[in-house]
DNA sequence: CTGTTAGCGCCTTCAG
DNA sequence: CTGAAGGCGCTAACAG
């Protein structure tokens, strides 16, 4: 390789000097612009700039024209299958539109959010996806709002997937009506006395799920009392954790209901610790679908989400102007699937007193 | 909220302005640098910053400087959670240097992982960690090392994960030497007639670690003729593919070893969907480890590889000054862990002829 | 310690 | 269609 000047590439003026033609001009070639430039020129300036490698600086042109090419992408943890998924669609999108995403992974911390939320203003980002599920502490809710207000007063856009609390764009999961969803379809196949791990209590996205469940079996007339909610991290090692406890409490149960799957993962394997026969001792589902673990055994009953496509869709409120000035919606729901870990059971015949 | 001046943000001149000093002392004041300012002043410039909610133009600060804190990651599937894992790791570092991380996911295109750092090149990236496995195509290769070349000459550092083939720092991942030990313990528990789901052909992890197993074998006096190879993608429905093609054939095997754990759950469901009792009927082993799929039943024995600690270790390049001017390597190896799937048998005792 | 003044690389009127 | 010139927001000598 020809030794090439060390430590910095080439520059538009320099383009512009090999080809024996003005930096404006250079400019229009290489950088488009609704000018045109002539045939001739133009091949000698694409020419140029091949010899030299030249590769436009993005920061100098986002100086010059006020605003970047790079959207934030905010998810709690990324090596979490939920977020990764979400992630995935983002980055499909993004592939599309020639966007760069930049990558925050907050575990779990709502300041970090906040953060990585300012980092993305000082890159002048255009947009920013909030995905993962707020927080109730209305503190922290009221700074967060405070940072989404600075970031799009510096004009960037910010997305939030979950729920639609800080006024902005959202794509709203439906969890809700998905645990009710689930809940029901339990009933139906015979199950009377569930209980939940219902996750950590400051985090909507779990509450959602929680309220949908309650929602289900109240109206089908099933009886979910409080001291069967096991509140724990929204891990697998939460569900553990949470599955050791309702064991040892030797409730009367027949099925659980974690508010994600990794959380009935964890679960799951507490079951076997403990000897429980699956699914014949106990019926188990989670939420979410994630693909990863699909092949379990027994398959888990879950409330599909379609992630990926959230992330897309995500996206797209990034490259869709929004005609009004009202923040925009967009309602994803979930599907109940049913599988091996939730068997139809004989349904004991209650009658009444 | 007071309506502030729409669409963009305070800038260090307006600062200046509202504390009444020049630009420079705002400068030096905010955006630290190895020169002092007066407490006085400085104080009067910190609150104007507030007052305005200034943050600096990361852009603007990086064109003044030359360079930039971004750096690149680029994986082949940000789903997979192989990838998501290092990603996890990757961005633990990230945010303990306040670097910022932009992600790309090439969807196992050789050719979208060279333009996603034609990409990070325009951004004047200070890094970029090339993570997932080469593929073994030399004119691609020669494409990579080109603009490799080309990000290093502006002023940019790489990084790989998986093999050391482009003359660049590297991680290079112990994947022969997993594969052998993890081939011998199978021995040593007493299978004798092995088979493998060996991924892509052309994709070097695979092959590194098929000729892992097949040196392990092959030391310990067991065959594994070319016809009991299997190949296919390396993800779940290849190695679910695989495993239909391997049963159909009847072949005498005693157990299976996948290149990765996730081409091994893909078998262990085509096991399942052919009746076949794992791991009474057939033993099964894996490759990485993966957290998600450790609650598997029965559990899967596998090679565990730190995919954390790699994308932290990957990292630490970046912000640890090469003192040679020769590229560092950092071997890192996986830790074979015998699980439910692989029970010892008993051996049967071969009488030779 | 503080201020003045060139740049950094690029875009974009404004003239020709 | 082309070129000259000013400006984007910030940093870094260079003077006081």
């Amino acid at each position: 390789m020809t030794p090439s000047r060390s430590d910095r590439s080439a520059t538009l003026l320099e383009v512009a000097n090999l080809a024996g033609v003005s930096l404006a001009t250079a400019s229009r070639a290489l950088n488009g612009s609704n000018r045109r430039v002539g045939d001739v020129l133009r091949e000698r300036i694409l020419e140029a700039a091949r010899v030299l490698q030249y590769e436009p600086n993005a920061q100098a042109q986002a100086v010059a024209r006020g605003r970047s090419n790079v959207v934030g992408l905010v998810v709690q943890d990324i090596a979490d299958p939920y977020f990764s998924s979400i992630a995935a669609g983002v980055m499909n999108a993004a592939e599309r539109h020639g966007l760069l995403v930049t990558l925050g992974s907050t575990m779990r911390s709502a300041q970090r959010e906040i953060d990585y939320l300012a980092a993305l203003r000082r890159q002048r980002g255009r947009a920013a996806i909030l995905a993962g599920s707020r927080v109730v502490d209305p503190a922290t809710l009221a700074d967060l709002k405070r940072e989404v207000a600075a970031f799009e007063a510096s004009g960037g856009q910010v997305i939030a997937v979950s729920q639609n609390l800080i006024g902005v764009d959202t794509i709203v999961l439906q969890n809700r009506a998905g645990g009710r969803a689930l809940a029901r379809e339990l009933v139906a196949l015979g199950y009377q006395r569930p209980a939940v791990l219902a996750g950590p209590r400051g985090l909507i996205t779990a509450r959602d799920r929680l309220h949908g469940y309650q929602d289900g079996f109240a109206e089908a007339g099933v009886k979910l009392s409080p001291d069967r909610l096991f509140h724990g991290p929204f891990t697998r090692d939460g569900g553990y954790e949470a599955m050791v406890t309702l064991i040892s409490q030797k409730l009367d149960v027949d099925c659980v209901l974690g508010v994600n799957d990794v959380m009935t993962v964890g679960a799951m394997a507490a079951c076997r610790d403990h000897g429980l026969a699956l699914p014949d001792d106990l019926a188990l589902a989670g939420f979410d679908d994630i693909e990863t673990l699909r092949d379990l055994s027994p398959a888990l009953t879950t409330v599909r989400m379609p992630l990926e496509l959230i992330g897309e869709t995500a996206f797209e409120f990034v490259v869709t102007p929004n005609p009004r000035d009202k923040p925009r919606v967009r309602r994803v729901s979930g599907e109940v699937i049913i599988r091996e870990s939730t068997p139809a059971r004989a349904r004991s015949i209650l009658i009444p007193s």
